[in-house]
RNA sequence: GCCGGUGUAGCUCAGUCGGUAGAGCAACUGAUUUGUAAUCAGUAGGUCGCGGGUUCGAGUCCCGCCGCCGGCCCCA
C-alpha cells in the first residue's frame, strides 16, 4: 500500500490521493472526465503547475480549465514555444531568447540577421498550427544548470546560456526543459498538457526589439501573436479588434474635424475650431474645480535659461528631451522650451516671503509645454511634443500632507466620475535609488498611506517604484471598452523645496521648509482628450459637445426661422450651428448623426409658426416638437457642468 | 534614435508587365423644397510625400530623406 496525501479542492472538499500521483491522474479519477479533459494547468498550493506535476505532500489544489483567463494565459505561452519552434524548421540558425505572454497573446524574440517579413509570418502561422494540429504533449523536465548550460552551448543558443547564466547566479539550483515533439526550451512554465489544447494562433506583427529593452544591446526580432482556444473566440477577438479601430481618437480626430498634425510640426497638433471647442470647455472646467479648491491660477515663462535647469538638476539628466534654443548674442544654446512647469513655480513661491498662515499655497498652470520625444515613439495625441498639464504645486507643512491628499482625491474623483470614467489606483513606495533620510521616507509615505486609508479608496502597493525625491499615487483609469490608461497622480517632494531653498516662517518666527505636491488630474489635456475621444467613440456629452444642437430645415422657406433659433441658443450661450446646404432633411439629419451632435432640432412650418424645436438626440431619439424655451430648459440641464 | 510596414484628390481607396492617373464620398454650380440616417445632373480638383538615380519613357524599379502606423518594461 502506497502513501497517502490528503488533496484538499476549492470547495473544500478532499481526497485521499496516492502520493506522487499526477494532477490530471487525479482529476480524472477523483473529479471527472470532463474537467480531465478541459483542464490545462492547475495551482498546487501556491505554484502554479502542469497536470503532469506529481502531488508530494498534503496540498490544496485548484485546476484551471479552458474557460479561465489563466488558462489561456498557460496556452499563449504554449502557443509562444509552438511558434518559436516552427520559426526555428523555417529558418535554422535563427536563435530563440525570450517568449512571454502579455495582457492580450504573446510575443517571442527571435535573433538574425533579417527581419522577418509579412509572407514569413503566414509560413510561421501556418506551421505553428500544423504544430497544434499533431497534438504534441509539454514534457518538463528538471536539469542541472550545467545540463542546462551544455544543450544550449551544444545549439549555439547564446542569449539562452546567458539567461541561464543569471537565473543560476540569483540562486536558481534546479532549471526546467519544457519539450513538445523534438523542441526544446528552458522556460519556468507551467505549460498545458498538449500543443493541441492550444487551439488556434493567430500571428499579429513582427518588430524590431532590443534585448533586454536597451538599445546598446543587440536589435531582436519580436514576433507578436494570440492564441485562443477555438476559432470563435478569435474570431470575437478579431471583431472587438475592429471595434477599436472605429473609436481610435486619430480616425475620430479626422473625421469629426478636431484636431491634425501636419510634417511640419511632428508631434504638436493643430486644433481645429472644435477641437479648441472641447480643449478650451475641459481647460475652463478645470480651472474652475481648482479655483473653487483654493488654487489660485499662475503663469510662468515657456523659455527659460539653462541656470533654471541646473538648479533643478534637470540640465544633467534631462537636458536631451529638452528643445534649446540658441541664444543669438552669445551663440550658444543657453536656453530651452519648458518641459515641465514645476521648477517655475519654485522661483515663483521664492519670490516672497511666506507665513505659515499662508500655507497651503496651491498653483495652478496650464501653460503650453515642449518635450523632445524620441521621434519613433510619438503617436496621435497620447505621445506628442508639445502639450499642456493641468499642473499643480502645493506647497505646505507635513502635518498638511493628509489633508490636501484627501482633498486632491476628492476633486479627481469629481472629475473621472464626471466623464464615466472608472479608476484604481497605485500606491507607490521609495526606491532602492532614492534622496532623503530613511525617517524623512517613514514620514513621507506614513502622510500619503494615511490619507489613501481615510478616503476609503482601494488601491494596489507598489513597493520601490516611487520617484527619487518621494513616494507618489498613480490613478489609472478604465474605459468604456475596458482599455486602462495612466492619467492622475500625485507625488509628494521633499527634495525640491531644498534645490531651490524654499522656506516659510513658522509661528515659532524661524524659517521652516514646506513639502511640495506635484498633481495631475487629466495628466495632459491632449492625452486625455485622446481618451476621452475614445471612451465616447466621439460621441460626446452635451457639456462637452463642441456644437451641442444643429439646426435642419425641412425647406428653405424655414433658413430664416431656422437662423434665429440659432441665435436665440447662441445668445443664451451654447453651442449652436444651422445646417444652411441645399440638401434633403434626411440627408442633413444623418451628417448630424455622423457627426454625433447630442442635438438635431428639425424646423419646418410647425415649427416657425408656433416657436418650437423639434430636437432628436443622437442615437435617434426623437423628443417630438417642443417650444423652444422648454428645449433651453432642456439643455441647461444637459449641458451643464457636471 | 533603432527595426519593420506604409505614403496616389479634402476623405476612403483602385491603378496589371514600366507606356503619360481613376472611382465613391466631400466641395462647387444648377435643378429639386422634401417631416427624422445619403435627391438628381453637371463642374472643378493631382509636382502620385520630398530629392536623386536607372530608362526612350517611372505612381510603378533602385538609393537617400521626411511623415505616419506597429513595436523597442514585461526578463527561463
Amino acid at each position: 500500500m502506497s502513501e497517502q496525501v490528503t488533496v484538499t479542492l476549492p470547495d473544500g472538499s478532499q481526497k485521499q490521493a496516492r502520493k506522487g500521483m499526477r494532477v490530471g491522474e487525479f482529476v480524472r479519477e477523483f473529479i471527472g472526465q470532463g474537467l480531465a479533459k478541459a483542464a490545462i494547468h492547475a495551482r498546487l498550493d501556491d505554484q502554479d503547475v502542469d497536470l503532469s506535476r506529481p502531488i508530494e505532500r498534503d496540498s490544496r489544489l485548484k485546476v484551471y480549465t479552458t474557460k479561465s483567463a489563466e488558462a489561456l494565459e498557460v496556452a499563449n505561452h504554449d502557443a509562444a514555444h509552438i511558434v518559436a519552434d516552427a520559426v526555428q524548421r523555417l529558418f535554422p540558425g535563427t536563435q530563440v531568447t525570450i517568449g512571454p505572454t502579455v495582457e492580450e497573446g504573446f510575443y517571442y524574440d527571435f535573433f538574425r540577421e533579417t527581419p522577418f517579413t509579412p509572407e514569413d509570418l503566414e509560413k510561421i502561422e501556418a506551421l505553428a498550427n500544423e504544430i497544434v494540429a499533431k497534438d504534441l504533449p509539454f514534457e518538463r523536465r528538471e536539469v542541472s544548470a550545467e545540463e542546462a548550460t551544455r544543450l544550449f552551448e551544444s545549439k549555439g543558443e547564446k542569449f539562452k546560456v546567458e539567461i541561464i547564466r543569471d537565473v543560476v547566479s540569483k540562486g536558481a539550483k534546479t532549471l526546467t526543459l519544457y519539450k513538445h515533439g523534438d523542441w526544446t526550451d528552458f522556460c519556468l512554465g507551467p505549460h498545458g498538457p498538449s500543443t493541441g489544447k492550444v487551439g488556434v494562433i493567430k500571428l499579429l506583427s513582427s518588430s524590431g526589439a532590443y534585448w533586454r529593452g536597451d538599445h546598446r544591446n543587440p536589435m531582436l526580432q519580436r514576433i507578436y501573436g494570440i492564441s485562443f482556444f477555438d476559432k470563435k473566440a478569435l474570431a470575437e477577438w478579431l471583431h472587438r479588434q475592429e471595434e477599436a479601430k472605429k473609436r481610435d481618437h486619430r480616425k475620430l480626430g479626422r473625421e469629426l474635424d478636431l484636431f491634425q498634425f501636419h510634417p511640419w510640426a511632428p508631434g504638436a497638433a493643430f486644433w481645429s475650431a472644435k477641437g479648441t471647442s472641447l480643449y478650451q470647455t475641459l481647460s475652463a472646467y478645470m480651472r474652475q474645480l481648482c479655483l473653487g479648491n483654493g488654487y489660485v491660477e499662475v503663469k510662468t515663462p515657456l523659455l527659460f535659461n539653462k541656470g533654471l535647469w541646473e538648479k533643478s538638476g534637470h540640465w544633467g539628466k534631462y537636458k536631451e528631451n529638452m528643445f534649446l534654443v540658441l541664444d543669438s548674442e552669445t551663440g550658444e544654446h543657453d536656453f530651452s522650451l519648458k518641459p515641465m512647469n514645476c521648477p517655475s513655480h519654485h522661483v515663483l513661491y521664492g519670490f516672497k516671503k511666506h507665513s505659515y498662515r499662508d500655507l497651503p499655497v496651491r498653483y495652478q498652470t496650464q501653460d503650453v509645454l515642449h518635450r523632445n520625444e524620441a521621434s519613433g515613439t510619438l503617436g496621435g495625441l497620447t505621445r506628442v511634443r508639445q502639450f499642456a498639464q493641468d499642473d499643480a504645486h502645493i506647497y505646505c507643512t507635513e502635518a498638511q500632507i493628509p489633508e490636501e491628499v484627501r482633498r486632491f482625491v476628492h476633486l479627481l474623483d469629481r472629475v473621472y466620475k464626471a466623464v464615466g470614467l472608472q479608476y484604481t489606483s497605485k500606491f507607490s513606495t521609495r526606491p532602492a535609488n532614492r534622496l532623503g533620510d530613511d525617517e524623512l521616507w517613514d514620514r513621507a509615505e506614513a502622510s500619503l498611506k494615511a490619507a489613501l486609508d481615510s478616503s476609503g479608496l482601494a488601491y494596489e502597493t507598489k513597493p520601490g517604484e516611487g520617484a527619487f525625491y518621494g513616494p507618489k499615487i498613480d490613478f489609472d483609469v478604465s474605459d468604456s471598452i475596458g482599455r486602462k490608461w495612466q492619467l492622475g497622480t500625485i507625488q509628494l517632494d521633499h527634495v525640491a523645496p531644498e534645490r531651490f531653498d524654499l522656506s516659510y516662517v513658522g509661528e515659532d518666527n524661524a524659517e521652516h521648509r514646506p513639502v511640495v505636491l506635484h498633481r495631475a488630474i487629466y495628466g495632459s489635456f491632449e492625452r486625455f482628450i485622446a481618451i476621452l475621444i475614445e471612451h465616447f467613440a466621439g460621441a460626446f456629452p452635451a457639456w462637452l459637445a463642441p456644437v451641442q444642437a444643429v439646426v435642419v430645415t425641412v425647406a428653405d422657406r424655414h433658413l430664416e426661422y431656422g437662423a434665429r433659433v440659432r441665435e436665440e441658443l447662441r445668445a443664451r450661450g451654447f453651442r449652436a450651428e444651422l445646417d444652411e446646404r441645399g440638401m434633403t432633411l434626411n440627408a442633413k439629419i444623418r451628417e448630424a448623426q455622423v457627426q454625433k451632435l447630442p442635438f438635431t432640432l428639425v424646423v419646418g412650418d410647425k415649427e416657425a409658426e408656433s416657436g418650437s424645436v423639434a430636437p432628436r438626440r443622437y442615437g435617434g431619439e426623437d423628443l417630438k416638437s417642443m417650444k423652444l424655451e422648454a428645449f433651453i430648459e432642456l439643455l441647461s440641464k444637459e449641458a451643464a457642468w457636471p
